[in-house]
RNA sequence: GAAGUCAGUCAGAUGAUCGCGGGGACAAGUUCUGCAAAGACGUUUCUGAGGAAAGUCCGAGCUCCACAGGGCAGGGUGCCGGGUAACGCCCGGUAGGGGUGACCCUAAGGAAAGUGCAACAGAGAUAUACCGCCGUGGGAUUUCAAGAAUUGACUUCUUGGAUUCUGCGGUAAGGGUGGAAAGGCGAGGUAAGAGCUCACCGGCGGCUAGGUAACUGGUCGGCCCUGCAAACCCCACCUGGAGCAAGACCAAAUAGGGGAACGAUGGAGUGGCCCGCUCCGUUCCCGGGUUAGGUCGCAUGAGGCUGGCGGUAACGUCAGUCCUAGAGAGAUGAUCAUCGCUUCGCAAAGUUGAGGAAUCAACUGCAUUGGGGUAUCUGCGUUGGGGUAUGACCCACGUUGGGGCGCCCCUUGCGUUGAGAUACCGACUGCGAGGAACAGAACUCGGCUUAUAGACUGGCUUCGCUU
RNA sequence: GGCGGCAUAGCCAAGUGGUAAGGCAGAGGUCUGCAAAACCUUUAUCCCCCAGUUCGAAUCUGGGUGCCGCCU
């Protein structure tokens, strides 16, 4: 669990990365990014839909997405605002395919 | 041993590193907020999902509306007795049904209170009469019978019979339909029939015995009795509404103001309606303002465990003991190690077995197919003997005739014993690769229902084998 | 978390115990020189799924699945 100052926590703060952030996607995840002088600090949000699961699966997913945030982001090259959406196929995925998907992705929006 | 049935238990374990939620303690230090108390950072320690946490199908607690009142409507439950805070739950019993059985299933009150529905088929669907059967009246027919008249005969008339048409009456045994046709079946009875009468069976009612009761047994009575109430309904009992996003407190705000309209026979609270109760101005426009705010509710409860006592049981009661999650985009995760469970593969090896094919030998225990022999029965005989008047008959012999059983031998199969302990199979050991379900507290309990890999324990039943 | 509703042909849908209307779309045909329009014929039997009540269930009852809406 990361501390509550690094959360996304209110329904606007997700609004504005959805509208101002840069999409990338992946078989198991979906991120935006935001980056820039504007961002002052990091904050992550996590989704899991419906699609997902039951709860479970919905937990799961979150828990392992948030395992590779707290592990990775003191190797982040700046601060910024990202949300990660989890897809279906995750449910079968485990912790290093996880790991591989968003540090592929982090390389190419540049905060690796 | 296999198959089944009922009841119950568990839901991998231990450890390391990095992390998360909650509670407590600490004060050396640092920074921030603050007058301060204190909080954040920090150190340390304790603790952290389920049998269904799920579905939200019932019942309660709790909160607000009158600590919920009267009536109607609506809803629910429905064999009997008990348990419980309560229940649509549980326990015990009754009846009906299923199973060889252990055992399981059942929304199981009332259809002689009323209304309604029962398509199609069928004569007829809650009462009927199409065909049929019987009686009777009438008509027609006649290679029928009898009698009479006339008589040579034909013929005519009467009566009866037969066939057929039809009117009236009786009947509900039989027909074929249907899920269902007004007790079933047999005998008597009758013109034909019919519970019309009788026996047995079934249902109903009365009396009676047992049982708290559902009900069961006995006895008597007469035969009016279609199904559906998960159709309306009747009877008995229960039921006010909303839900922790309830609700309470704090901060802020709904302000103050202006205009218009309506009005105490009014409006609102009250979420089906009426009464009752409580509160009191209400509505519209102008203008002003705005956040997923914080704290509590919120974790000691109809609580768990162990033992005693009461009860067939559900359960109750007494004593001892334990305190065991509390989040708010929502905490249990990640990476390993060892062990345990389980599946598959490999084996160059080893250990083991109330496992064990083929094979060999013995035993003759059992069975069986075929063959042979023997004895016996029976048939036959240009045979021999006995017997008698002749015969019948008896004995012996012969027979490539027939028959079953007995005995012996061979063959076949099973069995027993021994050898062989090899192939194969199972278990253990070794190595390698996998697998481990359903599923995440959200105010809290009691149930029900649904999902669920696998492991284990005990009772009982049926079948097979061994002793 | 709590509360409520819906499911019938490819689509929109009626049906409230007696064997599933209608429209659009599709297919075939008639008409036409060819089309359009019009007309005729045709497509459900697993009425979301599983049980029960009933002689009989899309309909009534119980359980499940999927989808949709409301709360402040």
């Amino acid at each position: 669990m990361l501390e509550r100052k690094f959360r996304l926590n209110k329904k606007q703060e997700y609004k504005k990365v959805f509208a101002k952030g840069f999409r990338y996607v992946s078989r198991l995840v979906v991120v935006y990014i935001v980056k820039g002088r504007s961002v002052e600090q990091s904050q992550i949000g996590f989704i899991a839909s419906k699609k997902v699961g039951n709860a479970v699966k919905r937990n799961r997913a979150k828990r392992l997405m948030r395992e590779v945030v707290r592990q990775k982001k003191t190797v982040f090259k700046g601060p910024c605002l990202m949300v990660c959406i989890a897809r279906s196929a995750i449910t079968r995925a485990s912790f290093d395919d996880v790991e591989k998907s968003l540090c592929y992705m982090w390389k190419k929006g540049g905060i690796l």
